[in-house]
RNA sequence: CGGGGCAUAGCGCAGGCUGGUAGCGCGUCUGCUUUGGGAGCAGAAGGUCGCAGGUUCGAAUCCUGCUGUCCCGACCA
């Protein structure tokens, strides 16, 4: 390609709401441009890297035997209300409407139209497994889109969706999935880690998601630093710890708190670390009374592990002020077990407390010295708090590190919530009906674009990995204009690299070398070479990668820069 | 949806308090000179100051309403 054909737009100011460095570099690479809150177009530039993206999740979905479709985006309201989704999906979903005053909703995700696509041609065992997949723009109407590309509200997706006669296929084909993924990200060369995730709205039993690591990435991941445990900090599974609780030795005592209602102010009055003391927190139960979870003080809620409670509402409600004192006789910052009749669950790392500090259910008082069994019935334990970093490894082995990553993928085994909804089923060997076992598979084709600029960037501006990269080389003049050597140089290398199957740029738009190299480092091309006549003389070309810190030489032919950037 | 910003030339911003000819930098265009890290000189184009009302002789500026957008929170593949 030649750049003076590309409509490069780069600009040196950095956009002013722009956040995150991926979405400043990519409208500073003039990769994409907003329309509106959420809403990007992918200039000439930015088709670039997306295709080959794109490229790669084609090539390694088909190489797994999935088969491409395209479903619509706009899709009935019928589907959905028969999964009931129209219902739970909110306002997450575009709806609108058509002239007859038909609904539709402009699709967020696709198993439904995926499953009623099956269900019409697909009549026996023989037809399965099958597993279908399609590259698609999404909407979902996300209450804040953010941070460009890594939130928007329309991306593009690859959506796949297996159907089985049985879970042993399911597991099968996930798992084939799963090295899908695996070999598409290993291709993109990003560091990413496979984690252990909360299957959450769209339901099901198992799944994994696949994060691309970055400082900035919106999810805490769990891993083991000498294990194999890897977890969604959502999901992560805390150790109940080993040993015998001490038996009491101190008197139940109520003292006087004034105006004490957090725990950092609680253990500076008591002078004592906070994880001598306790928290207490009301959630609303299923039958409308609330329930008390009961943490250590220097503890968090794992608000999706409360959820999952026998007894908890879903979704997870905190009481609010009345209602808590409607049961307690006290407001938040004095409440625990003692003397109520509340449902009580206590984390796990309060299973082996003794002598602790619990509120008094009295507004300015708590109580040193409460031990359970004794002070109040023994409690049901459960796994209730986020996990930390230094905590033990649920796999016994080392203990956690909390990493930060950008979730570019989630593989999970649906069952058969779906195929039930929407009634496919199929005939076996014995002409039974069966319903099938579903999975189904995304990744975020556009959020891995901006996923690896995240990781791989300097001052300069991108630095993409080889198979990202919108161009692999880039042929820079000097003095174009005033050499007809230089000219020549660089046709003739535009010419011959291109017929050796190199994906090359070459800088023909005449600008000075300052404005030239600038822009070959903020749009991320991995090899430089740079056509000069002092270089042509002695028969050389100046190299430089990317990440170079000095430039070197190559020979002037074909063959010498096939080797010298790896593509011999 | 709650809270907080912002909206003036293609981009980044000043001006606003104290109402009176709309400015700066970058970019763009023309000419000349330049050409190894975002050139110099000279000239030029480009703005219903987000929208709608109101106050006023006069509103970018003051008042009211609306819209858009960004940030924090809850939510979320």
């Amino acid at each position: 390609m030649r750049l003076s054909r590309l409509a490069l737009a780069t600009t040196k100011e950095t956009p002013a709401d722009a956040e995150i460095v991926s979405h400043q570099l990519m409208l500073r690479a003039g990769m994409i441009r907003k329309l509106g809150a959420g809403l990007y177009t992918w200039s000439p530039l930015g088709m670039r890297v997306l295709r080959k993206v794109e490229t790669i999740v084609r090539e390694e979905m088909d190489a797994i035997g999935a088969l491409e479709i395209l479903m619509p985006a706009v899709q009935p309201a019928e589907l959905w209300q028969q999964t009931g989704r129209w219902d739970t999906m909110g306002d997450l979903m575009l709806r609108m409407t058509d002239r007859a005053e038909r609904e539709y909703c402009f699709g967020p995700t696709h198993e439904e139209v995926m499953t009623d696509f099956v269900k019409r041609d697909v009549r026996s065992y023989k037809q399965l497994p099958a597993t279908y997949y399609q590259i698609q723009t999404k909407f979902r109407d996300e209450i804040r889109p953010r941070f460009g590309l890594m939130r928007a509200r329309e991306f593009l997706m690859k959506d796949a969706y297996s159907f089985h006669m049985d879970s042993d296929d399911l597991a099968r084909e996930y798992q084939s999935m799963r090295g899908a993924y695996v070999r598409i990200l290993d291709r993109m060369g990003l560091d990413y880690r496979i984690v252990a995730a909360d299957s959450g709205a769209i339901g099901g039993a198992k799944s994994e998601e696949f994060h691309v690591l970055a400082q900035s990435g919106e999810d805490a991941l769990a891993v083991s630093s000498e294990g194999s445990y890897a977890a969604n900090i959502e999901a992560a599974m805390t150790v109940p710890g080993d040993g015998e609780r001490p038996a009491p030795t101190r008197e139940l005592k109520k003292i006087d708190t004034p105006g004490v209602t957090t725990i950092a102010a609680l253990a500076a009055h008591l002078d004592v670390p906070t994880e001598a003391t306790s928290k207490a927190i009301v959630v609303m139960g299923e039958d409308a009374r609330p329930v008390l979870l009961m943490l250590r003080g220097d503890h968090t809620l794992n608000e999706i592990k409360a959820e999952k409670l026998d007894g908890v509402a879903t979704p997870l409600t905190m009481a609010d002020e009345a209602t808590i004192r409607a049961h307690f006789g006290a407001g938040p910052g004095s409440l625990g077990p003692v003397n109520t009749n509340i449902a009580v669950v206590a984390d796990h790392a309060l299973a082996k407390a003794a002598d602790m500090v619990v509120g008094a259910n009295y507004d300015g008082a708590h109580f040193t010295g409460f031990n359970w069994g004794r002070d109040h019935p023994e409690p049901r334990f459960a796994d209730l708090r986020n996990v930390e970093a230094g905590d033990a490894s649920p796999d016994g082995h080392g203990h956690i590190q909390i990493l930060r990553g950008i979730e570019v993928g989630h593989v999970f085994q649906l069952g058969d919530k779906y195929s039930r909804a929407l009634e496919l089923s199929v005939l076996d060997e014995d002409g039974r009906a069966v319903t099938p076992q579903m999975g189904c598979y995304g990744f975020g084709v556009s959020r891995i674009v901006a996923a690896a600029i995240e990781q791989c960037h300097d001052d300069a501006g991108i630095r993409w990995p080889m198979a990202m990269a919108p161009f692999e080389l880039v042929i820079v003049p000097i003095k174009a204009d005033k050499s007809a050597a230089v000219r020549e140089t660089c046709e003739r290398l535009y010419d011959e690299l291109k017929a050796a199957g190199i994906d090359v740029a070459y800088d023909d738009r005449g600008l000075r070398p300052g404005p030239m190299f600038a822009d070959a480092e903020l749009i991320g091309i991995p090899h430089r070479l740079v056509v000069s006549d002092r270089g042509i003389e002695a028969g050389m070309l100046e190299y430089r990668g990317r990440g170079d810190a000095e430039s070197g030489e190559v020979a002037a032919d074909v063959a010498a820069i096939r080797q010298k950037i790896g593509r011999g």
